[in-house]
DNA sequence: ATTCTTGCAAAGCCTTTGCAACTGC
DNA sequence: GCAGTTGCAAAGGCTTTGCAAGAAT
């Protein structure tokens, strides 16, 4: 996991902020804030579906609508991020957390954060000699982690005795 | 457009090649070749839809389903590549294409290839630091294109008459 | 009181699949 | 003739939405 960004709010105080500040004033709810308080009381990648099935063990309770209605908001008040991996999306923290990419293990599915200022330096590059105005991008490395790397290794061994 | 790398076969050859490698003989079909040939005439970026309706248009008729079975098989057989960008899953050139990346114009949809080999490097740095072992990647940077900053632009000024 | 939020169930969207008819080899 | 392919329509998986009931200010 990377280190926290110095940030001023909490995300609670965040998303208030946001909610208050719509054209038409929305409300913070309490289901709003169980999600809140969930979602960035740990730093996990997670889906609309896990993050429901958390929840529930924890004995909160959303619906999916509801869900789906608030990670959206979160996304828009710049809590969180989308990531687009396949069918599912995947979100993350944004608000505190620096800008970084990600190594994706396609056998055990885990997300590793990784910083590299050279690279988004790199982009800038590229962007500033087509003309082209960056707002954001999305990097994502597919392959095999160290770990399962390993356990790959260890088994075509078995196979050979 | 970037420039086409040398290869020795055509790309309805290489097709042929996957098929009849494969562990039960697969068979090139009309329907295929018409897919083939249709999708390596021109270098567009292109989904299912857009696919089944400029074929359409071109008299080639392939059903839905048949359009779905041939894309997956010519991404196994090295000949298209996937760009997942939203909801909708996005193909184009891998065969006889050099490896790149995107930027993609949020305003006009329009995908911007791009050549970088020093961040290529980069990205094997930061795998091989992580002991992670590359299989793919996809990058792919949102935000205005050059075109549409203008028109943008343009419309800024107009405003304020 | 008014306006926003919730939950349910239904619909939407893209993609996949079961099955019977068909076709390449 | 056998094994793979097609098209249709139906199902699938994830996400969004209409609507009536409920809650926040």
């Amino acid at each position: 996991m990377l280190n926290a960004v110095q940030v001023s709010l909490t995300p609670e105080q965040k998303f208030q902020e946001y909610l208050s500040s719509r054209p038409r004033v929305q409300r913070f709810t309490g289901q709003q804030k169980d999600m809140v308080r969930f979602i960035f009381s740990s730093h996990e990648h997670f889906d609309a579906d896990s993050l429901l099935e958390e929840m529930r063990k924890a004995s909160l309770v959303v619906s999916r609508a509801t869900a789906y209605r608030t990670l959206t908001k979160l996304v828009d008040a710049g809590l969180l991020r989308r990531l687009v991996t396949g069918s599912r999306t995947t979100f993350e923290h944004d608000y505190g957390y620096p800008q970084h990419d990600h190594l994706r293990c396609m056998v055990c599915s885990k997300m590793i954060e990784f910083e590299n200022p050279e690279l988004e330096t790199k982009l800038k590059e590229v962007a500033l000699a087509h003309g082209f105005q960056i707002d954001k991008h999305s990097l994502i490395v597919q392959g095999t982690c160290a770990q399962c790397k390993k356990a790959k290794n260890a088994r075509r061994k078995l196979d050979l005795i």
